[in-house]
This record gives C-alpha cells, structure tokens and sequence, in this order.
DNA sequence: GCTGAATAGAAATTCAAG
DNA sequence: CTTGAATTTCTATTCAGC
C-alpha cells in the first residue's frame, strides 16, 4: 500500500472517530490491513499537518486543520 | 501573580517566540518573573485551547487557535 | 482552587535496514 | 525515499501540599 492510499484513510478515520494517540491511530490502521507503527503515524500526522487538539471541553483528539 | 496575568502573558510569549516546547515556554516565563514549572504551563496550555503546529512546513510551535 | 515534583504516557527522532 | 524498533524528548496526570 502507499503512503498516499494510508494518510487518506488516516483522514478518514479522524474525520468518523474520536482518535485520542498515535497508538490507537495505529492500532485502527491495523484493522484495517494497514501495516503501521506509531513510529509512521507520527511522520504522517507531520507531513498531513495534524493537530492535536487538547482544549478544555474538547479533550484531546486529532483533528485536520 | 494570578493565573489570568500569566496565561495572559503566555499568549503573549507565543504570538512573538517560536515556541517548541513547553520546558521552553516555562524558562521564558521564569525569565519574566513567573516562577512556574512545565506541570502549570500544560495545564495553562490545555485552559488556552493551544495547539502544537508540526507541519512539514512550519515545523513545531505552539499557537493560539 | 492552584501548584510542583515525580511519574506515566504520548509523540518525535535516531539508527539501521529495505 | 519509506519504515520499524528502540530511544529520546515532550506532555499530561497523579499525588501530595498549600
């Protein structure tokens, strides 16, 4: 699989759940055939331009800008 | 000092630094005259609603939303 | 309620390797 | 150029204490 085909799903995922690390980004990823480690997930949410969102009443999540 | 006049403080240190990191943001603080540890800026940070920029581009700083 | 010290937890980077 | 394992670095939380 891409890298491309991955950071799509990656906005995928954020956009329908409520994705609170890295590891639990991963772990989803893995779910569904994507074969990742945190390791990645940090350089992808780089280069997409995640931000993690970490406000009082929105706690912690990731969210595209 | 109140928490108000350092937070307020806070947005200001980060709209004229580039900040990365939270140790960072708490020296310049204690440079100022606020005498606070990384555990109080988290919690401030969480308060103000910031967020870590890390994008490819611009590269690791905090930011007001 | 606000804070610091210590710790736990998460994220970024290094260091190979493919 | 992309990645994983391991490590480093950074951030959030716990656990007092005030």
């Amino acid at each position: 699989m891409s890298k491309k085909v991955r950071q799509n799903k990656i906005i995928e995922i954020i956009s329908t759940n409520e994705i609170d690390t890295q590891e639990e980004l991963a772990q989803i990823l893995n779910s569904s055939g994507f074969d990742v480690t945190q390791a990645t997930v940090s350089r992808d949410v780089k280069e997409l331009g995640l931000i993690k969102i970490n406000g009082i009443k929105r706690k912690h999540r990731y969210s595209i800008t």
